[in-house]
Formats: structure tokens, sequence, C-alpha cells
DNA sequence: CCTACCGATCGGTAGG
DNA sequence: CCTACCGATCGGTAGG
């Protein structure tokens, strides 16, 4: 009976590691770019062998994403109950994206809505919202609460189109070109964190029209 | 005589039409989504027939791509030229940027630098430098000496890493799901111009800490 | 989880 | 600019 347990512990492993392996190639190369036998070498399997595991590529993606989707709900959530003020928690939610999503969170959503099925699409839309969307929306309207950004029908924006625009500002897809220490990422991105959040509050402008 | 003029301006017009068929197509869907087959139909034609106006795929890629960047650079200079407050010239570059790139501009970056050799990669980067970054950041030079903006060194920036966070903002990859009314587009990028300026230039905090 | 294999499609070439 | 065609690679299946 052990053999069945380990089997099953076994087939768990392996599901995960092809996801695993998968979310890091499609995040960097695209969904099309990917082929099912570049996973499968990756994880020392045949190309048969991930549909025994995956009806086809495109419920592979569908995984990757609502392990991404989780991932991601998880830590920013983590981020809200710890953190207080809007300021704090915006630099911790940015220094988080930069770190855990390199390059390219635009290319997962152009495969999204180029590449799956309506059914696949709306249900990771809905994931989407709820895990990326939503915390950011919730810490802006905290903010408004707490006198801490400016009232948003004076500036005739809603919560939801703010996330918005913060999310594209923090997870830009042109950057400078400076790849050169690759290690010292972590300070660079606080560093960009502090800049996004200066301008996000106070603007560029030198005040006199304010 | 006259044939050797029509047959030269026939072709003219042929490689002028696969670039700009190309053009929609690549933006649209990605490189390695359009297939030549795909292109060559668009045109009337048939696939091994674009081999005779382009060396390979590739090449007609970066003919897209050469034709992209002169098209802007051209209008960005033009706009630089017609308006003078910082204002009023990001209004219209953020207007124009909107109204001309749909969706994608980031697919296009994605395509640059994961299809195209290293040759390739360098001669549109310099191109893309030359026809985007360029203006935006020769406005924002002259926006602080203006005094319309803030001192960059006071806010821990230059003007090439401040062009590239205006050009992510304007570009956004992330958009709310409202397509619904897509004759009215104009409009509301206007509308979604003038929020991105105004917080741009004021922040949306609420000034307490300033 | 493997071997063996499939139909479809891809970018590109030959030759006229 | 066409017809005819190539080798490579793709996602996916059969059968064990």
């Amino acid at each position: 009976m052990t053999e069945t347990r380990d089997d099953f512990d076994h087939q768990k492993d392996t599901y995960h590691m092809i996801v695993k392996t998968a979310q890091q190639l499609f995040m960097d190369l695209g969904y099309r770019a990917v082929s099912t036998r570049q996973i499968a070498e990756k994880c020392g399997l045949t190309q048969p062998a991930l549909y025994h595991h995956f009806k086809n590529k495109q419920a592979l993606y569908v995984a990757v994403n609502q392990y991404t989707l989780l991932q991601t709900e998880n830590s920013l959530n983590q981020i809200l109950s710890r953190t207080e003020s809007f300021k704090e928690r915006l630099l911790e939610i940015s220094t988080y994206m930069m770190n855990h999503f390199d390059v390219d969170l635009s290319q997962m959503f152009h495969d999204i809505f180029h590449e799956l099925e309506d059914h696949h699409q709306q249900e990771i839309q809905k994931g989407w919202i709820k895990g990326f969307l939503m915390p950011v929306i919730k810490m802006i309207e905290e903010g408004v609460s707490n006198r801490e950004i400016r009232d948003l029908s004076e500036l005739g924006t809603t919560s939801t189109e703010l996330a918005y625009m913060i999310l594209n500002l923090i997870k830009s897809t042109l950057e400078p070109p400076q790849k050169i220490s690759q290690h010292e990422s972590s300070t660079e991105n606080l560093k960009k964190s502090k800049l996004i959040i200066e301008i996000f509050l106070n603007g560029i402008g030198n005040g006199s029209t304010r």
C-alpha cells in the first residue's frame, strides 16, 4: 500500500515540477515560442509524458496561470496585512512585483488573449482581477479614506483605473538598457520603486500651478 | 521604356503594401503568430513571392520596424515643433501614441529581443531611441529649463529614466476591460491622457507631506 | 511513463 | 511573380 502512496506523491511532484518549469519558460519566451518538447526535456521527460498530466498545451498554460495568480494573491495580501500607510504598502508591492516578474508580465497577458479559448480567458481574467488588481484597489481606497491620497472624483478617476495605472508603471515593459549588473537588481528595484512612489504621490511638476 | 517605369512603380507599390500589411499583422499578433503565408494572402500574393522583395521573414520584420520608427519620429518631432509648454506637448504626444498604437507596443519589443539576430536588434534599438525616446527626453529637458517641472537631480532621476516612465505609462499594457464602444476611443484616449498628465505633474498625494 | 508515429504547418528554395 | 516542393518542427495520439 505504501507503493500506491509513493506513486501518488511522485505524480504530484512531477505535476508540480512541470508547472514550475513551464511557468519559467512561458513567462520568459511566450506561449508560442515554447514547445512541449522543450518543457518535457527540462523536466527529464519525453514529450508525450506531459499529456498524462495535462490534456493539452493550453491546459498546462492555464495551470501555470492559476499557480502564478495564487502565489501573487497570497503575497500581496500578506503585504497589505503587514504594513499600514499607503506609502509603505506601495513600496513593498512595487518591489515585490519587480523582484518576482523579471520582465514580462505583458507577454503573459498577450498570450492569454491571443492563444486561449474564451472560457479559459474569462476564468484567468477573473483570477487576475482577484489576485493582482483587488489588493491594489483595496490599498488605494484605504489610502483615500486615510486622507493619504487625493479625492479620486476630484481627479476624475476611479480606484480601478488608478490601480491599472500603478500596476503598469511598476511593471514597465520598456526599460533603460542597463542590465549590466544583474546581481544588484534588488537594490536597483528598491531605488526605482521609491522614485515611482515619489512621482505618483507628488508629481514632477514644480507646484506653481497647484 | 514606359513599361520599365511601370514595372518599377508597381514593384515599389507591392513592397510598400507588404510592409504595411505585415506591420498590422505583426503588431496585432506578434512575430511568431504571423505566418509568411498569412501576409502574402492578405496582399493577394503567393507566399514565395514575398521572398522576391525580402530575403527572409526577419528582414521583413526589420523593414516593418524601420517604417514604424520613421513614422513615429516624424510625428513626434512635428508635435514638439508645433507646441510650446510641457503640458501641451505631453498631452499631444500621449494622445498620438494612444491613437496610433492600439495595444501592443510591448509585443513589438519582446519580438525584437527574442526573434531577431544581434545586429538587427542593435540597429532597431538605435532607431527606437532616436524615434521614440529622444523626442521625449528633449521635451523633458526643456520642461526642466522652463521651470515647468522639478529639478531632476532633486528627484534622484534623469531625463532618460523619466522618458521611459512616461512612455510606459502612456503605452499601458494592462487596460481596464471596457472596450465596448470602440468608436469613442478617441475621446477616451484624450480623457486618459489628461489624467496621466495631471498625475505626472501633481501626483495623487494630498500634499500634506510636501 | 516510454517508443513510435501522425497530419499540419512552418520558413525557405528551385526553376521557370 | 507563379507552381511545385523540401526538411524541420509543431501539438497530439496509439498502444503498451
